[in-house]
DNA sequence: ATTCAGTGCAACCCTGGAGTTGCTCTTCTA
DNA sequence: TAGAAGAGCAACTCCAGGGTTGCACTGAAT
């Protein structure tokens, strides 16, 4: 999976599923237990971290009959350094093409 | 402006607007010119440009009677090493406690 | 001075998705 | 073997925001 960057944006997007991301960032816990910590339902929660799963920000582990949840900090890291990667791209294009007109002109 | 990360994040969830970037990362242009190229009306994709020069993903230039913008790659690796850091930072703090429960257990 | 290209503003429509409620199913535990 | 705690499913509400149309304003060019 060559990194795609739409999903991961659409799911860091929505304030709610950061919060809950970065709460994941400092320890694991279920659906039901971030339920208590946030404002939120525990259905809506669920809800979130479908999405985050789906596009692998989050991992899950079955534990007796809870499922727990932590985030993935490695995948969070690649997508940073892909990020940065296509932002040093078109700085280097456009800095030649304004070298170009500057040349011309 | 110490990168917060939360408008930039849902600046670049939609998809025109992404692309509409990926655009400007080739060369720059003006809102015009760029509703030439897309299937959408000038008017959502000048929407679409405040949008992205509102978190600093775009910069603009005046020339004659139209704008010229343009992708600003440098902001857009900076916002993806700051990912890089929060998602090394999650990586390093979960790690530590796994480690803590295999052993205490 | 008139026309045309580029921009700005305002009002409007409409869909995606965040959130809720209500119910069922499963799995520990007392 | 109840009962409680955690999870899953489905239907529903609601609104932020992406997209549109229509018109007014401004600078260039002929």
């Amino acid at each position: 999976m060559p990194t795609d960057l739409h999903p991961v944006f659409a799911a860091l997007a929505d304030d709610t599923r950061w919060r809950i991301l970065q709460r994941l960032g400092r320890s694991p816990d279920s659906a039901s237990g971030l339920a208590a910590e946030f404002t939120v339902s525990r259905q809506a929660i669920a809800k979130h971290l479908t999405v985050l799963e789906r596009c692998g920000l989050v991992t899950s582990e079955r534990v007796g009959r809870e499922i727990r949840f932590s985030a993935a900090g490695s995948r969070l890291s690649a997508v940073g350094r892909a990020i940065d990667a296509v932002g040093a791209g078109w700085e280097r294009r456009l800095s030649a093409i304004k070298e170009a007109a500057e040349r011309d002109q």
